[in-house]
DNA sequence: CCGGTTGGTTCCATTATTTGAAACTTAGTC
DNA sequence: GACTAAGTTTCAAATAATGGAACCAACCGG
């Protein structure tokens, strides 16, 4: 087993790179491929993707040549560098309709935006990482770190340890594995013990708290959506700033967002087969 | 070879369905499972795309399997259903941050939406559709993928036949077989003539129109944004009614887009290499 | 309780594709 | 004009994809 060695300035995908692929074929090795490029976050030359070592040459420069093929990278031929392909961009689009909660929840993040003033992110697990599906901006905003697609840490967000705490005991443990407990602030719970210490006080509690862990004076109140069977398929939370507001009055709010969180759970469960029209 | 029958309710994505992946071996072929999900555009059975007649089941059942496994495609047990995965939705950001003019040009759309009060789009061509990558609407702000990321004729819309204008010889034959020249209302332009001569109208004006051609009573005026050698990387359009403006009102505001047309490709040019951080 | 049907999964010998070391071709560089 | 780095092509061996057929499991009507 060689131990890949990261580039510096690597993009967390929550997808180590030249690992997940190997073991489905020559499909998984081309869709590694690809996250190579994603992951790199720029426009590629082929000998950077090469000294990453994953693939022989002649192997990778093929895999480049079907994937640009198929529009899913395209290749600049004035710098001789390949970058993701626009058909992606296509992909995700019916993806985003059709495999998120965001299409179901849209209306109620609309309505949460309204009533609160505050940032409302909807987000869903992705292999242990968190996957923003869908946000509202505050009235004021403020930039932040998350968007629409954008991938995030679960261990030190209000929303994915809302989901981390009803996670099956399996996918838990996978996620965990997964987590870097990268210590972002003070605050940030850096260790596997506090962080499920903090689970079994959320499953409580019913809602997470972020107390600025990822971001300093980001502050937030997370909900699990839960289906039928008590699993989350997502998370809401309402998010703002230590200069703007304090942690109880987000709380207050909880009772609502867990409510709309309800909502959009029932949602999911009975929508699952649009008519054929 | 076998004609492919399309489902009453195809979506239209740009790729007809099982045709483009034969010839890139098996990743070709998976990855044109992925757009026949995505065609169907919603949660599908087994037995569904089974139906379609393109692979036998055997080897249908076992893309679905990697697929699955990859991220690209979740699967629903409760249903037996097929989605598109949140993979995509990963990538896709990637893609829209790395691969499109989106990002460098996005504040030349807030500049242009500020200015204009009026909607703005702006659009790549991708195998003979446009996909409209960013968008200020008049009033509310676009939510990324509900909005860019769709796809539409480029015979009768302003961005279509911007960058039609400005095509290569060889890219705009493949992009005008690929047009269906529907009838959307009575301006359409039908023919491959028609479209022809308007393109050539197009090239000596520098901006093209939108006469009601794609929907009754919403007009625009649209530049295309050229590569140094003159080529089409994209373009970018004002949007309006006919009941709240007229062409020759949108037309005065060419100049100004044409200005910013030039400022995003002079952009586009130098950044292709952003720092190694 | 049974024979039939539909929908999904697994087997496995055949076939076709992928593989990757090495040879080759540019395009710089000193 | 030799030297180097970057990218491209070749080809026999290794490997993976293929798909017909068999299998399994619900479900259904009688």
């Amino acid at each position: 087993m060689s131990r890949i060695i990261y580039p510096v300035n690597w993009i967390e995908t929550g997808r180590p790179m030249g690992a997940e692929g190997h073991g489905d074929g020559t499909v998984g090795k081309a869709l590694d491929v690809l996250d190579m490029v994603a992951g790199l976050g720029r426009a590629v030359r082929f000998s950077e993707l090469l000294a990453l070592g994953v693939y022989p040459k002649a192997t990778l420069y093929r895999f480049l040549q079907t994937l640009t093929h198929q529009g899913m990278l395209s290749y600049d031929p004035d710098h001789g560098t390949y970058a993701l392909g626009v058909r992606l961009v296509r992909l995700a689009h019916a993806a985003w309709a059709q495999s998120s909660l965001a299409p179901i929840a849209r209306p109620y993040l609309d309505e949460l935006a309204a009533e609160t003033g505050e940032t409302i992110h909807l987000a869903q697990m992705d292999l242990g990482q968190v996957l923003y599906v869908d946000k509202r901006n505050a009235t004021r905003p403020v930039e932040m770190f998350a968007q629409a697609g954008k991938v995030g840490p679960a261990y030190c967000t209000g929303v994915g340890k809302a989901m981390l705490a009803y996670l099956s005991d399996e996918a838990l443990a996978r996620a965990l594995e997964r987590q870097s407990f990268h210590r972002h602030t003070p605050h940030t719970l850096d260790t596997p013990a506090a962080l499920m210490a903090e689970l079994a006080a959320i499953r409580v509690r019913g809602h997470a708290f972020d107390r600025e862990e990822h971001e300093p004076g980001i502050i937030c109140c997370a909900v699990p959506i839960l289906s039928r069977a008590g699993r989350a398929i997502g998370a809401l939370s309402v998010t703002s700033t230590t200069a703007r507001t304090t942690l109880d009055a987000l709380e207050a709010k909880a009772g609502r967002v867990k409510e709309i969180a309800a909502r959009i759970a029932e949602e999911t469960e009975s929508w699952r087969f649009p008519e054929q029209g």
